[in-house]
DNA sequence: TAGATTGTTAATCGATTAACAATC
DNA sequence: TAGATTGTTAATCGATTAACAATC
């Protein structure tokens, strides 16, 4: 199904949001309603839902069992994804833990660090290997999605590793520009970058 | 000075890239060449700095330290931002370290935590408070930028208080929707929604 | 002059929102 | 029926890109 790429986001929440609401609160909910809890607009709500196929009813709005259902479809695959960390410092670690708290398909099935160390030891719950072995391990494992965070100077050597390796999806939180072939899908998060931005809006008028 | 978001990104791109640009490769440097490193394109780049009111060579292109100069000017502040992480879990102190490896205008003055054991610790060379303290420590330190890496059951919470204390600007990675004034700029890292954006695209053919 | 570049407007593209018909 | 909602097209907005004049 081809769908724009802010509507996957938007299911991701909706989904994400649903999944802890409260059962008391009723088995549907409007679109005006959803959208309060997100500071979305109802319109929104509705068409990202009609794009999905999804039709409420005019009295009682969107059924959030088959809301559920429909956005599972929609977003996850049967056999979910394979994930590998590179680069298990502190922020890997981080991203480790934080995933794994989250309910997801998303399997963490290994990570990789330059340090000897850390050498087939189980950090975070995560078997860790050596980097040498990366190509050879996303191949047996099946990754297909990769977490960068290594040191900026390894960034690009890595990312062009795990791609040879079959790795398709790439987030990146190493603050530096990847060069990757168009199909393969990259998202970065420079924190950065980030920060610049809200410090310069910030400083100017909103508006 | 009023410039879209997308541009100020950017700006924060350019200037990291070139400030570690070897000397040696020349004071000047093409739009076409800047494009390249980035992925952009020329036009982009050179729309971007005229914005911000550079000018550029017709034989020679754009000099590098007049562009360093007049970026600087535009994105930061005279006496830089005041920044603190609140909740000095794991992805905290990874956050405040990536921070620190960067030489920015960002100065991380404090962190906050529940835990009592860090209290008046300093955790990666940032004095560390308990949280009852926010509001105390953040109008002390005139802290402007919030980083918010705390409990997602906490987060609103966190937020409402940074936001009462004066904090106009949110960097929030709690994968929760926060719901702040519009005058507060915010920006979400939301971790999960990114994974399943990059699970969506990679399973289906891409564009 | 020819060629490569910058600078800038107009056209296009993607996403949001306004408007409103249809339905319960 | 009146009122509240859904469903969907058309208009608008923001950002990118195409086109091209100006300059060295």
């Amino acid at each position: 199904m081809n769908l724009p790429p802010r509507t996957i986001e938007r299911l991701s929440k909706y989904r994400r949001l649903l999944k802890k609401y409260p059962k008391t609160e009723g088995l549907y909910i409007f679109s005006h309603h959803l959208a309060r809890l997100l500071n979305l607009t109802p319109v929104q709500v509705r068409r990202d839902l009609m794009l999905i196929g999804l039709s409420g009813n005019h009295r009682k709005g969107y059924n959030i069992t088959e809301l559920l259902k429909v956005i599972s479809q929609t977003i996850d695959t049967e056999q979910g994804h394979n994930l590998a960390i590179v680069g298990m410092g502190n922020l890997g670690r981080a991203v480790t833990r934080f995933i794994r708290k989250n309910e997801t398909r998303m399997n963490i099935v290994a990570g990789f660090d330059i340090d000897q160390s850390k050498l087939n030891e189980t950090i975070e719950g995560v078997p860790c290997y050596h980097i040498s072995q990366i190509e050879e391990y996303i191949k047996v494992l099946s990754v297909d999605i990769a977490i960068l965070t290594t040191s900026p100077e390894s960034a690009q050597e890595i990312a062009d590793r795990v791609i040879r390796s079959g790795v398709t999806g790439i987030l990146n939180f190493t603050s530096v520009h990847l060069d990757v072939p168009k199909e393969i899908y990259l998202k970065d998060y420079d924190i950065i970058t980030s920060l610049e931005e809200i410090g310069f809006f910030i400083k100017s008028p909103l508006q």
